[in-house]
RNA sequence: GGUCCGGUAGUUCAGUUGGUUAGAAUGCCAGCCUGUCACGCUGGAGGUCGUCGGUUCGAGCCCGAUCCGGAUCGCCA
């Protein structure tokens, strides 16, 4: 059993304040180069590194044990800082060196399967198989030290607000309504089932209910649905939820909170108050409910222009209930080949869309895919829609609205990204507000909350409840940075006549209620002040402000796309002795 | 459930029209080397070309199935 050296100094701590002091580090052996009669060894934690020097000073048997490290070897040493012969301008304190007086073998390491180095372009299975190398990479270590300060200033600014952090139970009654849920056996009660939380909203509800007036909390959630580059099935809200307030209220806390953690974290100044844009306006404008304000290509309409159109397309889409529309590319003409658009069309055509028709507009002509029904004049006069210039790009879609907003969003977005338009150190936030209430699932053939059923419509709306269920404005807002939904929430229904018309309109019966939501139901008829709150995704949120694309890069131990853990290979087959005791019989296919 | 991309030394990749013994870089091992920092030089080991089947005189390459990884649409109240 070795000897345990007593740190005195994080290896990034070892700078030239410290020349000709003794000095004790421990860590892992990032390199070794071995001259000859001198090695050098890169000593890391995750401060940093530093290099270790075993000379013809150093005793014989010391020299030896040096040469013997290999990669990764968890070691100690103790040295004395001195001033390097040769400066390594790279390294941050590639000024000074410790000459070893003592070195500690803690741990041998098998050669890696993974570099441990930032930039290292290793398959991300094996990130994840070998979680814990990855792991020890300077940028993980940065980004999960980013996460927990971000999750530190969230406490602190929330306390500073009266809110208090309330946990709430990780063993729920299954909601069959939304997302699919993780179902939990109970083997005390055989046949039974709890639900993993899709998030704690009925439980922050009843908090209010039951006079905690402000609660926040750091929470898992987990949904049972497929995987994307940004969605994980356990995932961490910053949840929310106040009483007595509106959504103004709401957002004016909300918008604090984002100034104090740009400022303090970010060190970015955010303008309050934030833009607010209602969704109908999203769309119109950005074809997305979270739209990306770093860039314009804002939407135009044509269908008006287009409705007695002689291209056949364009005239049906109109009469088919569609619409027509289209974004300029103005000034980008040139960077898009016949070749690309036909590209751009195969993109779009997941969406639903049927084509991708364009304009070219340069100082000699006027030109278009669509020539045959258009002359010179007519796609001028399209073409001014989008106050179209030379060398200008027009894309159009047509069809079904959220065929041609889906499309056009996407378009969008993704041609702001080729042409660099992204600007990565700017930060736009903004709230859509007033999103419908409910929409139309044709699956169920019937109305659903878009936010869930307890969401509060705007009261001038109430009436159209009976009539035009779809128009119904909810008292719900999304924040929005650089075109990514990092949260959203609503006011809450508190009032019961109220919910009973909502319910109705969901067309679930009284008795289907009761049974979905009852002990929600019961709780607010003994009284229930008008509340309402927000949930942000954390991880998404630390994504962002990290500049990763994948959620994965900021959880300590992410799921893959099938949902599994590549480290400890969850989920796995149960065994007879313990699916027996469940009462669980499994059905072979 | 659908679409697309990928799977060849430990790792990242190349591999021509199907043709002898499957290559490179890096890593690893050994030897040499006193100022390196992606150290250098010399030598060496390292492969079920994801798996199964088919076509063929002959398959890393063509065909089919399947497994695995990723992106994405549906889905995500």
């Amino acid at each position: 059993m070795s000897n345990l050296i007593k740190r005195t100094h994080m290896c990034g701590e070892v700078d030239r304040s410290l020349i000709g002091s003794t000095v004790a580090m421990n860590g892992w052996i990032q390199r070794s180069r071995n001259l000859g009669g001198l090695i050098f060894c890169d000593l890391r934690d995750k401060s940093g590194i530093v290099q270790i020097v075993f000379n013809q000073d150093v005793p014989e048997e010391l020299f030896q044990r040096g040469d013997a490290l290999r990669s990764e070897y968890v070691v100690g040493v103790i040295g004395r800082v001195k001033e390097r012969e040769s400066i390594n301008p790279d390294l941050k304190n590639g000024d000074v060196e410790v000459i070893a007086e003592e070195l500690v073998v803690y741990s041998e390491a098998e050669t890696p399967p993974i570099y441990i180095k930032d930039d290292d372009e290793v398959s991300e299975n094996l990130r994840m198989k070998y979680r814990y190398l990855d792991l020890r990479k300077h940028k993980m270590q940065a980004n999960l030290t980013f996460r927990h300060k971000v999750a530190k200033l969230t406490r602190d600014f929330f306390d500073g607000e009266g809110f208090t952090e309330v946990e709430t139970p990780m063993l729920i009654k299954p909601t069959p309504e939304g997302a699919r849920d993780y179902l939990v056996p109970s083997r005390v009660n055989q046949g039974s089932f709890y639900a993993l939380p899709q998030s704690p909203q009925m439980f922050k509800q009843i908090l209010m209910a039951g006079g905690t007036d402000r609660y926040m909390q750091i929470v898992k959630c987990f949904r049972d649905e497929d995987l994307r580059a940004d969605r994980q099935p356990e995932f961490t809200q910053i949840d929310l939820e106040m009483s007595f307030v509106d959504v103004d209220d709401v957002l004016e806390v909300q918008e604090r909170y984002l100034q104090r953690l740009f400022r303090e974290i970010m060190n970015v100044e955010v303008n309050l108050p934030l833009p607010r844009i209602p969704y109908e306006e999203a769309m119109e404008r950005y074809g997305s409910d979270k739209p990306d304000t770093r860039f314009g290509f804002e939407l135009k309409s044509l269908s008006e222009l287009v409705a007695d159109s002689a291209f056949p397309l364009f005239a049906d889409a109109v009469s088919d209930g569609g619409t027509v529309r289209g974004i300029n590319l103005n000034g980008y003409s040139d960077r898009f080949s016949r070749k690309d658009i036909d590209k751009l069309q195969d993109d779009i055509k997941t969406f639903g869309a049927k084509g991708l028709f364009w304009i070219r507009v340069s100082d000699a002509e006027i030109t278009s895919s669509f020539n045959k029904f258009y002359d010179p004049e007519g796609l001028k006069n399209l073409a001014s829609v989008f106050d179209a210039t030379s060398n200008d790009l027009i894309l159009i879609v047509a069809g079904p609205e959220k065929v041609v907003f889906d499309s056009l969003g996407f378009l969008r977005r993704e041609l702001a990204g080729r042409l660099g338009l992204l600007d990565e150190k700017r930060f736009d936030l903004l709230w859509v507000v007033d999103f419908p209430l409910l929409e139309y699932n044709e699956e169920a053939g019937r109305f659903t909350a878009m936010h869930h059923p307890f969401t509060s419509p705007h009261l001038d709306d109430i009436p159209l409840l009976a009539t035009d269920p779809g128009k119904v404005r909810a008292k719900a807002y999304d924040i929005v940075l650089n075109g990514v939904e990092i949260g959203g929430g609503s006011i809450r229904i508190h009032d019961r006549e109220l919910q009973k018309t909502m319910f109705r309109a969901l067309g679930l019966s009284d008795e289907e209620a009761a049974n979905k939501f009852g002990f929600l139901l019961e709780a607010f008829r003994y009284g229930v002040p008008p509340h309402g709150g927000l949930a942000y995704g954390l991880d998404r949120m630390i994504m962002l402000l990290r500049g990763e694309k994948s959620i994965r890069e900021v959880i300590a131990f992410p799921k893959n796309q099938a949902a599994a853990c590549l480290l400890s290979e969850a989920p796995s087959p149960a065994g007879d002795d313990q699916l027996k005791e469940l009462g669980i019989e499994l059905v072979k296919e």
